[in-house]
DNA sequence: CTTAGTGAACAACGGGTGGTTGTGAATGAC
DNA sequence: GTCATTCACAACCACCCGTTGTTCACTAAG
């Protein structure tokens, strides 16, 4: 399948004539002539019946039409998505299932005539250094760890607050609470499987750690959500955090339990993280949509440790 | 943009390296790094950051990622379209804004792994011999006009009957009117363009004027529904038929009245045509939608052509 | 530090693909 | 019947793509 042959297709179905679309296109109507043969050979069907004074599409070459179209577009969406200047907006969020994507979705849904690139980079050191470097346009993260304050030319603002909730099996000891307090989970195990070291997921759990003397581990590799789950459903003595509005493909037999956290309840920081000078148009779209869309919220009663810029 | 370069890029995306990329494509190593090179000289980006142990993506890359996979999934679906043997079920409707669209789209919505192609064939007649051919799998027509039966081999179901509806302008003198009988609107002068003669709307509107003595005209070339809705809007002795269910670009400021029509209501039937052998998988589960979708309409106080199959 | 191994880029060669020119066949208008 | 239009086919040519052979860069083990 040869991008010129649909293009050359679609050209040949819009003039209704292969000399025209020759024309167009700034080649013979020979190579018109052997391009649409060749995309025919290509696709076993014959897609035009060609007449003494044109071309029209058959039944099967009006089906193949907008599915070319279609193609068409891809392309050019494809390639605008690494054009230097005014390429689509690049956002970095954690992962795909965060609470962030869920920003980035009803961005989306608002604006919906913006083109838009979400990725996953590793860590906040990298997402710096692309922001600096103009490669994305911005970052969610939670900002800054303790000693490591953010460049000079990169500004942020904090968005989200995103509340932490238990995790536990069916025979965990507190499967059965309606909620727990912080102070009940000092002696609990919180497991964290993949938290990488040197990320600020280490230094935000590091500082619940000292702060209120709970015991969470953070060995080993991490396997995925389906294995954090299995084990976590089978083993009574383990739990871990997750995220409020952290949608996950739910095991109906394993009897999970989410269970709100209080007193404090503590919240996850996200902040949007940008540089000063990035003239892309859709970044102050973006912006002012989350400034609107997050506003409002209530810090009273929640934890997030004392380094997080404040909102 | 090279197809081939791009199925190339996911490959060495996802292999890590270019070497067993090579070997999954059944091509030299040498080949995919010219390929990778020839497509980013296109791009005008470095895709792949080259390491001693592999190739990592660079943000542009990881950017451009979904995009190729988007890119690839469109050919498939484009080559899909017309290949001979389970090729995506084809249904011809009549227009792309009608009640019959919207079957099809909640028929869509209903059964979205099934794959759809829409097109729109010139009349019954190029249905019939695209459904005889199999070229297509099914075709939403008015059936049978008089004296024409259907061949034996097309089976048909009657799924839709659409009331019609008066579209007037301002000034017209049944502008006010809450709804208006069949019997009122003989003298005035209704206006249908682009009925071509030999279609199965001709003997429709040919029912119509016999029955209740309306003057319809079916002159003048179909210059597209905005030259209609013109037209309509700024001359008071003109009015013309459209569909309930039919959307159109509705300009604001033209003071369109859609008034009801009653005692009887005029309703256009809609049948589904297939080949009695067609052994398409998709056919029978259209079938069996539009059924269980269609139920229980009331025909009373309705009217169409007599030789309409019945329901 | 040396050596072996891996992975990617470069150079040269051969074959195939794609474009052009020239020509022929079919259809429709006058 | 003649002409104009349109598409198909054949021959020629150039260029691009893939292969082979080789070199360079980096890593890891001894």
């Amino acid at each position: 399948m040869d991008l010129e042959a649909v293009r050359t297709f679609v050209a040949v179905a819009e003039a209704g004539q292969f000399q025209e679309a020759a024309a167009e296109l700034a080649v013979t109507q020979q190579a018109v002539s052997k391009r649409i043969a060749a995309l025919e050979r290509n696709l076993g069907v014959r897609l035009f019946s060609r007449t003494a004074r044109g071309a029209e599409l058959t039944i099967d070459g009006q089906a193949f039409l907008p599915h070319a179209r279609e193609l068409l577009r891809a392309a050019e969406r494809a390639g605008a998505s690494v054009r230097p200047g005014r390429r689509p907006l690049r956002v970095d969020v954690l992962t795909s299932r965060s609470a962030q994507s869920g920003l980035m979705r009803g961005f989306h849904r608002a604006h919906p005539d913006i083109e838009l690139d979400v990725l996953m980079l590793f860590d906040i050191e990298t997402a710096v250094a692309a922001i600096r470097s103009g490669a994305i346009d911005a970052s969610f993260r939670a900002v800054a760890a303790p000693g490591r304050p953010l460049p000079e030319d990169i500004e942020s603002v904090r968005v989200l607050d995103e509340p932490l909730q238990l995790l536990t099996g069916p025979a965990h000891a507190l499967a059965g609470a309606r909620s727990v307090t912080l102070a009940q989970l000092t002696g609990h195990r919180i497991w964290m499987p993949g938290i990488v070291p040197g990320t600020e997921w280490t230094a935000y759990y590091d500082d619940l750690v000292a702060e209120f003397g709970l015991t969470i581990e953070a060995t080993g590799p991490n396997f995925g959500s389906d294995a954090l789950l299995d084990t976590i459903a089978d083993t009574p003595a383990l739990a871990t955090f997750m995220g409020e509005h952290t949608r996950l493909i739910w095991p109906a037999d394993h009897g999970l339990r989410r269970i709100p956290v209080t007193d404090p309840t503590p919240v996850y920081p996200h902040s949007l993280l940008w540089h000063r000078d990035n003239p892309h148009p859709a970044l102050a779209t973006l912006r002012a949509h989350l400034a609107a869309t997050t506003a409002g919220h209530d810090a009273a009663g929640t934890w997030a440790p004392r380094w997080v810029i404040p909102r």
